[in-house]
DNA sequence: GATTGACATGCATGAGTATGCATGTAAGCA
DNA sequence: TGCTTACATGCATACTCATGCATGTCAATC
């Protein structure tokens, strides 16, 4: 059993910094919003184009948009009739990486449990 | 805007791998797990000690235990009558941090969009 | 100003799930 | 063996929320 003991860092978690936490990775809970940042990570671009991009309806995207604008994670700005939506800053980016990099980790490992789920209906709206 | 172009790293996410980050980051979507895994990242202890520390009724830690298990987040073995459960490896507890590190990013910054919702109720049990 | 294009929002629906309560099960102890 | 402790599981409930459809809004063009 390797267990991890507080080897060096030790900082309680507040209730306060749990609630926001949760917050901010219930953003990342949902395929859909993992995908279309996974699509703003390649670069900016419009509402319409992402919808193509995650292959997803307008309206859902941009329900889904404004939950990750909500969050900060993400922002618009009009460009004509356009709006370009972008990740946030860079740190997002690290955010997304670094959970990609965990399920990579995962995987290398053998996958721990990888529970025996097709998953294939986990919270998703296959059209 | 400052917004965050395909500097370096625009690997596309694939749907499964969408799938799967959101499968592992909805095991922080919830300040219980949260709290959990903030506990135990101080140091492996026993459910009931889990339950007293993150102040949730036993049968309620053992469901999320047995969620952040199925994950492959978080190892129980069984000690005498006590089961100690641990992060099951230090990359957990990276992410964790990671996560933790990123809404100490957004409080420095002011914090972009911060939501006027009290969040008192945000899927929380507070007896 | 009327029309078309691009998003956003409102509403309803359906599915997933966190929690509480009661009960089942494993492990020490008398 | 019977009892108590420590967890796990089943079941029911309430709630959150992702999606779809219809409609409203802002902007550019004619």
């Amino acid at each position: 059993m390797g267990f991890v003991h507080g080897v060096s860092s030790n900082t309680p978690v507040s209730v306060e910094d749990a609630r926001h936490v949760a917050r901010v990775m219930s953003a990342l809970a949902t395929s859909s919003r993992v995908r279309i940042l996974g699509r703003l990570r390649e670069g900016p671009c419009a509402v319409g184009e992402l919808a193509l991009a995650v292959e997803m309806e307008q309206p859902a995207v941009s329900h889904q948009l404004r939950i990750l604008r909500d969050l900060g994670l993400v922002e618009g700005s009009r460009k004509g009739r356009h709006v370009i939506y972008g990740l946030y800053d860079s740190h997002v980016a690290t955010l997304l990486e670094e959970a990609l990099r965990h399920i990579e980790h995962l995987r290398a490992a053998g996958g721990p449990p990888q529970p025996a789920i097709d998953d294939t209906a986990t919270s998703e709206g296959v059209t």
